[in-house]
DNA sequence: CGCAGTATTGATCGAGATCAAGCGAGGTGG
DNA sequence: CCACCTCGCTTGATCTCGATCAATACTGCG
C-alpha cells in the first residue's frame, strides 16, 4: 500500500454507484464518504489477514480483491470482489476481527472506511445502516448461490453459468471479455486452474470459443443445454 | 401446516432468546412479536418453494427446517435451521420472492412474521432493523464458513469439526447427542449419507464411537489431529 | 532474444457419489 | 407373540469428477 489520500471526484462517483451507497441521498452519501480515504495496493499485497483486529472496511474502486480462508498450503477463496463491491461491512454491526484474509489482485484502488467513524454515524443516520444491511443481504444471497452451485453443479456447468450471466447478447450469439486472469476465475468458481481449462475445452462442444480473455458463445440456447 | 395461532408465553420466551431479537429491549421485542403468529408443520411439509412470492419470514421455535435449492433429481441443502434460527429476514429489506425452498424436518413449530407489518415497523424502530442486520451478518459468516470448509476440507475433517464444535467436554473425553437424523447431518455437511457413514467409520481410528445418535470422543486432542 | 508468469495438455490418483445389497430397530397386524 | 414390513443406516463395489503432478506451449516484456 502507498498512502491514504482524499477521495477524488471520480472516485466519489464510483462509490456513489456502489451497492453500499444505493438508496442513500446526497447528504447521507457525503456523511458516509467522509469516513473514507483512498488507498492503493500492488498486485499480491495482502490488505489484512484472518483474525487481524479490524479497523476498516473497504469498497473496491478499481482492480480486484480476493477474500480467502486458510493459509499457505491450504487456501480456499470465498469471494472475488470487483469494482463496486464492498467487504468487511459486517464489522460495523458486530465483531472484532476479520473473518477472512484479503489480497489485492492486479493494482487495486480501494475506498477504506474507518469502522469507528461509521459506527458513530449509525444512530443519527439509520438509513446508512439500512444500506449496509442491503449490501449484506446481497452478499448472503450470492454466497448461498455459490454454495448451492458448488454442491450441485459440475465444473462445466459452473463455467457455463458464469459465461451466460456475464456475456453481452447479440441475438443467438454472445461474447464476453474476462475481466481478470483465468486463474482468478478458477479460484472464484472453486476450481483448480487446470480444471477450468478442461471445462473450457469441453464447452467447445457447446459452441464456446476461447482465445485469451476473449470468449465467444456461438449459440446461447445450445450452451444452456449443459444444465 | 395446521392453523396460525397466537404465540404462547413459552414461545415468546424462546423467541426472545433468538438472535433475531438479540439486543432489543422489551418494548421493541413486543413490537416485533406483534407481527408474528405460531404455525406448525408436519415432517416433510414444504413451507415454500424457491421463487414463490414472499409474504413471511420465519423463526424456528422447535424442530428443524432445511433450506435448499434445486428440485427433485438435483437438490443441495444450503442451511439447516435449528430452534432460534431465523430465515427469510433479508426479504424485509429487499426482494419479492424466496431464494430457496424450505422444508420442515420432524414436527416443527415456527414463528411466522408478516413481512409487510415488519417493514412498517422499521422507520419508527430502527433498532429492529439493526437486529435483523446482525442476524444477516451471522448467516453470512456461517455461510462463508461452510463454503470455505466445502472447498478446503475432506468429509472426515468436516465431520470432525462438527463434532468438536458441538460436543460437551468432560476433560479429554467428550460426548454429544445428535439433535437430528444422520441423513440430515449429511445434508448439512454437503455429503451423501453413505459418505457420512464412512467418515464416522474412519474417525473410529481417532477415538470416535458412534451408537445411534450418541457419540463419544475418547480424546479431543487426538481428534483434532485429523486437520 | 530470452525469461517469467500464465495457460494448456496428458497421466495418474483419490475423494466422494452412486448403485445395490444387507442389517437392525421399531411398529403393525395376524 | 412372532412374522413381517418399513425406515434409517451401514457396507461393499464401481465409477466419475476434479485435484495433483509433470511437461510443454503461449504471451507479453524487459
Amino acid at each position: 500500500m502507498t498512502r491514504a489520500l482524499k477521495l477524488s471526484g471520480a472516485q466519489r462517483a464510483v462509490l456513489g454507484g456502489a451497492s453500499i451507497a444505493s438508496g442513500l441521498d446526497r447528504q447521507e452519501q457525503d456523511a458516509l464518504m467522509s469516513c473514507a480515504v483512498a488507498v492503493r495496493y500492488e498486485p499480491h499485497d495482502v490488505l489484512f489477514y484472518e483474525h487481524d483486529k479490524a479497523r476498516y472496511f473497504y469498497c473496491v474502486l478499481s482492480g480486484y480483491v480476493r477474500l480467502y480462508r486458510g493459509s499457505e498450503d491450504q487456501e480456499a477463496d470465498i469471494r472475488i470482489c470487483e469494482p463496486g463491491d464492498s467487504f468487511g461491512e459486517c464489522l460495523v454491526l458486530e465483531g472484532q476481527g476479520y473473518h477472512y484474509s484479503a489480497q489485492a489482485m492486479e493494482h487495486a484502488i480501494l475506498a477504506r472506511f474507518d469502522l469507528t467513524q461509521v459506527k458513530a454515524l449509525l444512530d443519527a443516520q439509520p438509513r446508512i445502516g439500512s444500506a449496509i444491511a442491503r449490501s449484506l443481504t446481497q452478499h448472503l444471497l450470492a454466497t448461498m448461490d455459490c454454495l448451492a452451485r458448488d454442491r450441485m453443479q459440475t465444473s462445466q456447468q459452473r463455467v457455463a453459468h458464469y459465461l451466460l450471466t456475464h456475456c453481452t447478447n447479440e441475438g443467438a450469439r454472445a461474447t464476453l471479455r474476462l475481466p481478470f486472469q483465468k486463474s482468478l476465475l478458477a479460484r472464484k468458481l472453486g476450481l483448480a486452474p487446470e480444471a477450468l481449462s478442461r471445462a473450457f475445452s469441453a464447452l467447445r462442444g457447446s459452441g464456446v470459443t476461447v482465445s485469451g480473455r476473449a470468449i465467444a458463445i456461438a449459440d446461447v440456447d445450445t450452451l444452456r443445454q449443459v444444465f
